[in-house]
DNA sequence: CTGAGATCCTGGGGGC
DNA sequence: TGCCCCCAGGATCTCA
């Protein structure tokens, strides 16, 4: 599932391949995978348009375009933004194809369809809700304490609100309150300042340290050149169950919390 | 406002 | 071996 550490490794490979392409064509098999602003259609609107740049807000990849609209892009869980050749292969599962000038085709394929391509007019807000990046200057110690003050949701929930701190999912959450040694369950009011110092310090290091990684491939993940990351190999609890925890050596458990597999020390997380 | 739960999907894994 | 069932999970919506 790409969180921010994968569709920052996708976002980095797509700047480096199609920006200055022109599309020549756009092909939508599954309509709703593609939306557009009321009164325009999705493949006519693209075609002709430049690649100007391509960035990431939370776990979204931008397309910025010549005429000041972006396409932004949801993978969710299963979905692939890849580069391809002239007469390579569709990926299976391909739902919609940008084709260039030059036959380079941008595929986006997802098996579970979960996943959004959004065509966006210049200027409009539409990462309104999302919260703060946390691998920039904006996130800081005191206003990360601040949000998290009088909160009773679980800190683990907590992390995953995008409208709070924008790219965290459930992979990173598990590994970064491992790395602060704090429970997932305990209210987020209730964390000491301690605490979350470190809960802050382990957010900003994993994900900087999964990027470098190039993202972590635990089952559908590829960045746009089809190539998987390296993350996986270092985790310290998620998909763990069962397994000695690195810090004390006891085995990690999985619970459900917010609806999502948590796993984590019963020991050292307190 | 806040939080809980349902919803969307289908490949793959577990159980028998 | 084969088949069925159920689960994974991000964003969005509804409801209390």
């Amino acid at each position: 599932m790409p969180e921010l550490p994968e569709v920052e490794t996708i976002v980095r490979g797509l700047a480096n391949t199609i920006v200055g392409k022109t599309i020549a064509d756009v092909n939508v098999r599954l309509p709703k995978m593609a939306q557009a602003p009321p009164r325009v259609r999705f493949e006519r609107a693209l075609r002709g348009e430049r690649i100007a740049g391509v960035t990431r807000r939370g776990k979204y990849a931008v397309v910025a375009l010549g005429s000041g609209r972006s396409l932004v892009t949801s993978l969710r869980m299963t979905g692939r933004l890849v580069v391809q050749r002239p007469r390579e292969r569709d990926y299976p599962g391909t739902h919609v194809i940008l084709r260039f000038t030059d036959g380079v085709r941008l595929s986006f394929a997802d098996v579970r369809t979960f996943g959004r391509m959004r065509l966006v007019e210049p200027g409009e807000p539409w990462d309104r809700d999302l919260g703060v990046e946390p691998l920039s200057s904006g996130f800081t110690q005191e206003g990360f304490a601040a949000m998290l003050s009088g909160r009773t949701t679980p800190v683990k929930a907590f992390l995953l609100d995008q409208r709070r701190i924008a790219g965290i999912g459930n992979i990173y959450a598990c590994e970064a309150l491992w790395e602060a040694r704090i429970r997932p369950g305990r209210p987020a009011k209730a964390l000491t300042k301690a605490a979350i110092d470190r809960l802050h310090l382990a957010i900003v290091d994993v994900l900087t340290r999964a990027t470098d990684m190039r993202g972590t491939s635990v089952d559908d993940y590829v960045d746009a050149a089809g190539l998987e990351g390296g993350f996986q190999n270092v985790l310290s609890v998620y998909g763990r169950l069962g397994l000695p925890c690195a810090r004390c050596g006891k085995p990690i458990v999985r619970t459900v919390l917010a609806q999502r597999g948590t796993w984590w020390c019963r020991t050292c997380q307190r």
